[in-house]
DNA sequence: CATCCTATGGTACAATGTACGAGTCAAGTG
DNA sequence: CACTTGACTCGTACATTGTACCATAGGATG
């Protein structure tokens, strides 16, 4: 797995062939397939060892529900860009017992924060769809400035005065993008200072 | 193209095959690298094709922005969702012409809507990103939904009482929640009420 | 010794993208 | 008319991939 992970890092999703994993591992191609069903199968184990998570040093008489949500998901996505293969590869593949102990995690800390259990579920699905496409534009995007520049030159035959104006395409500050609609975003499920201590 | 998209449609990514397309073209294989650079190409091609914008019926007049962005975000969101191969394909291609206007489309509006300039570009790839995660999640899941129930049967054996007790992973209200957080979201960008029509 | 389980790995095959180069046909040019 | 040129088609060939099938080896157990 360890091996798997490093050739993907290296080359991406086409970086990983059944033969270079088994060369580097100095053993022979159909050997993989005892331990193995499919390639698939070591796409599915690659990800979920990506998305373990070592719970935080437990400061347990906590006290800001809204910090610990936000750093459960900066985490989460700092994990996935470690290994900018993995974001992508996430929504289409069997989730994993790390990913699913992320989501208990999520869910109790939001419960814990005051979103009641009707609304759980959404806002779990909004925060998820919100971490995934961030996380999933800034792998990719990140191998392609070229591309966004490229585009960037393009709009000039197009009529998008206003992107082009912007430099939306340029704007690089991911971070402060990301946090900024999370915010937001929580404002609206965890109302703040809502926050019920129990 | 067209039949490209329709390859794509019955079969997914791995349903468009070079020999496969000239096939229902009556074509030979190689005739299409005349026409074409790459496979790779073809997905560009392809993917902006299916992204193609009909401006609305124009009631010039408006008067409700906040309704034009909802409009303007669930019509990609559907466009998308027809051909569930797109979405996850959009961040790692090149940005094509017609995703170009959507943007400036999306710009124009949220700056009539009220939005400053200065917290344009970051309200966008707010939106964006918001849009993307839920697609794709969405389109990648409705495939698969065999595994997440059976996601939610193995988390029986985890220790994840929360989200097996609101059986998450069997919620499929997809619109209402994308509709939900949607409206959290342009909350913060766009403070309902303060619309400015100039 | 025989039997079985765990584990390895060589050979072979089908499917894929595409490089190369030969071919067709129509329009233009002398 | 002969010719060239440029747009376009396509057969062959090859490297790379996942993996089915099968032979093998070593240790444990009877």
């Amino acid at each position: 797995m360890a091996t798997a992970i490093e050739l993907l890092d290296a080359g991406g999703t086409a970086g990983l062939t059944m033969r270079g994993l088994a060369d580097r591992l100095g053993s022979g191609v159909m050997s993989l397939y005892w331990h193995v069903d499919n390639k698939e199968k070591v796409f599915d184990l690659a990800l979920d060892a990506v998305l373990a998570y070592r719970e935080p040093p437990q400061h347990v008489e906590a006290h800001d529900w809204r910090k610990d949500i936000v750093h459960l998901l900066e985490d989460w996505r700092a994990s996935m860009l470690r290994h900018p293969w993995s974001a992508p590869l996430l929504p289409s593949r069997a989730l994993g017992p790390n990913i699913l102990g992320r989501l208990e995690l999520m869910s109790r800390t939001l419960s814990k924060a005051g979103v009641a259990d009707a609304d759980l579920n959404v806002a779990i699905w909004s925060l998820w769809n919100y971490v995934m496409g961030a996380t999933i534009t800034r792998a990719s995007f990140d191998r392609s400035e070229d591309d966004m520049a490229a585009a960037q030159q393009r709009l000039t035959g197009l009529v998008a005065p206003t992107i082009e104006r912007s430099r939306l395409l340029l704007d690089n500050d991911w971070d402060g993008v990301f946090r900024n609609g999370l915010d937001f975003l929580l404002d609206g499920f965890v109302p703040r200072g809502a926050a019920v201590t129990r």
